[in-house]
DNA sequence: GATTGTCCGAATGTTGACAATAGAGGTCCG
DNA sequence: CGGACCTCTATTGTCAACATTCGGACAATC
């Protein structure tokens, strides 16, 4: 089992792959709408690619919770309600908390250096007045970051399932919240440095305090007018 | 289209699901070992369905962690090492703290009767000798309820995504554990208990004590021989 | 003798055609 | 005029054939 230092295995990727992406992509972008149908002829004919394909990246969408569909019925972009918000942020913190923790007691200085490295990014987009959207895919790599330093297979799995949603509620749903420019550098320079001290329930109380805050805010600014 | 007997009933519900179904069955029968590799063309011919719908099945079985899928190198049941056995363990602690935490908030006095009925039959189950796996599955349902009961949909499904591993791994390694027998009636009823009371903190702090002591305990049993 | 290039069988990835279904809108009857 | 029924169409579910890729066996080369 011989490993080149800094080569990583070259994946193919299939049609499905990439139609899943294209289209995840379109849905970020604004193009389908939370509750928009899918239709898979129009997706083949856009994509250039067959009806299959474009199923089977529906499918990875379905398992990202970004589509949800029913027999028969096609695929729509899944709406977010306020029920669905609080389903994705308890489960959230619940995940964090054991990445954090797990991370703490894993993290090489390699490790905490990249994490780091993601860190200033973040407050240098910040400070470069860079766009919200901008500072959020960065604040959703950072945590990208701390599940993969897990090394915990199945959770970064679990994570996968809800990153895409959170994404996308963050996304819409970010407009109001101004402070969370202010706050974000700062959150996320803590969890670097919980990471770093080992402590592991220290670093797993932030983890999930991190989560519950920063809904928290979502919601106060926003007030309860969500439908 | 030739007839067969006893093998036309799969419609109503879609070919993939049924197919998906059968080949967990199998799998869980010990038709298929781990890294046993599945073939289209074979399962196509044993289901009498086309290769579609066995494809589409296999990704349900493999969105729930059964098998495990490489690009252009097909499907093969998933080998479980020891370091996959800490990585559930670990996951089903850390999801089954947040459903016992808020079934503990959200169960109705049906929802507990239900949950009382479960752990009856599996009292008696025991005490008729019923065989281990039977022990199990009974087991497993009591945690689907538990689940069920948290009303949170996405929960649920980060519990699906590792049911059927947890399962297999039980029915292959529980054959040293005969304190399990004993142990499984008492500790779902105190989880029950927990939830009746309402007190949330005590719930989860039992929930994950009784997934960390059943691992501590079926790992005890079997020594560190792992492979 | 070890490495590299090439071929071959087998399995999967991809495709377009065909069948089944849900939902909309019209029609008939009370 | 309203409701049950029916047809019709758009859309998804299923299928069998075609294209691509993998891994190993064998031969050529240094």
């Amino acid at each position: 089992m011989d490993e080149v230092p800094g080569l990583r295995s070259a994946q193919r990727r299939g049609l499905a792959e990439e139609a899943a992406d294209r289209i995840r992509e379109a849905i970020f972008d604004g193009a389908f709408p939370p509750g928009a149908p899918l239709r898979e002829v129009e997706l083949a004919a856009a994509l250039r690619v067959s009806r299959g394909s474009v199923r089977e990246g529906l499918t990875r969408l379905d398992r990202e919770g970004l589509v949800e569909s029913e027999w028969h019925r096609g695929c729509r972009v899944r709406t977010l309600s306020a029920a669905d918000a609080d389903e994705l942020h308890t489960l959230r913190a619940a995940l964090d908390e054991l990445a954090m923790r797990t991370a703490a007691a894993r993290a090489t200085e390699a490790d905490l250096a990249g994490l780091g490295d993601l860190v200033a990014g973040l407050e240098r987009a910040r400070d470069l007045d860079a766009p919200t959207a901008d500072l959020i895919a960065l604040d959703m790599r950072f945590h990208d970051g701390v599940y993969r330093v897990t090394g915990h297979r199945r959770l970064g799995e679990a994570w996968a399932a809800i990153r895409s949603q959170i994404y996308l509620f963050l996304l819409i749903r970010t407009r109001g919240a101004e402070d969370y420019r202010d706050l974000v550098v700062e959150e996320h320079r803590d969890l670097v440095e919980a990471l770093r001290s080992g402590d592991q329930d220290r670093a797993a109380r932030l983890g999930t305090e991190h989560v519950h805050g920063g809904y928290r805010r979502l919601l106060d600014g926003l007030g309860a007018d969500v439908d």
